[in-house]
DNA sequence: ATAATTGCAAATTTTTTGCAGGTTC
DNA sequence: GAACCTGCAAAAAATTTGCAATTAT
């Protein structure tokens, strides 16, 4: 429940942010246009300010995060269950994938006396249809 | 030889492709506002706009790529041999580390049809020096 | 010689900001 | 009612583009 999450973290329950949240969670990954073009069609009067003002927030507070993928394009996606990321180089579909990063920590070998907390995996590859096409 | 990298792939080794190479490669991984400055002083009239154009021409020639890190910044490498990347969520410096990634590569379930053929790892953490601050 | 590339300036696009009015708790 | 948020408009920052002059091959 978005609601809940938005108080957690100190942020007051707008309309506006809570329809971001939703939209974000529609899509799964989106980008800030496509974002600003679906809630304003919901919202005609959100400001396009007011969409990056709470991007850069909800980043802050760890409720939504981005998805970088094939040099430069940035998506967003909500926080959730820890997972890793498929993208297919033809038609850029992003999907979320489940893996065990684990044997790359154990395995990996860091400069001395650094530590790894969070190993992030992006797969590049051809998606189902592409591969049929 | 960077001056070879760029006519096989039909560029024109002039001085400021070369330099805008030399220094990406003497960065190790560099943000466009930290080269233009550090170009800029050896070639005082490059212009802003000739860094761009070259940024994306040598981005689809696959001579250099980006690395993101961290919610967004976005660094610029030259392509050397398949890494990965250590990055400290203290200082942000970014590392790149060598490591297998094929026991993923094996393990993951993807959907059906699709194929991987690239696999990125990022590591986040903390590094020596942060670590002993 | 010629085709590609550069610098410069202007244009465009993207992102941030200030503030008065409106909303949430 | 107080603190926080929003919309709007303007400002700032980042990136792209057109073109005449220059440079690489």
């Amino acid at each position: 429940m978005y609601q809940t999450i938005l108080k957690e973290n100190g942020l007051k329950a707008t309309h506006q942010r809570l329809a971001i949240l939703s939209e974000i969670e529609k899509y799964g990954h989106v980008q800030i246009e496509t974002l600003y073009e679906s809630i304003h069609t919901l919202y005609p009067t959100l400001a396009l300010g007011t969409l990056y003002r709470n991007i850069n927030e909800l980043k802050e507070k760890n409720i939504i995060q981005e998805v970088h993928v094939n040099n430069s394009k940035v998506y967003y996606e909500t926080i959730k269950e820890k997972h890793h990321h498929f993208t297919c180089k033809e038609c850029g579909m992003i999907e979320d994938i489940q893996l065990d990063a684990e044997p790359i920590h154990s395995s990996v070998t860091l400069p001395k006396g650094s530590s790894v907390d969070r190993i992030d995996v992006m797969l590049y590859g051809t998606c189902d249809k592409c591969a049929s096409h």
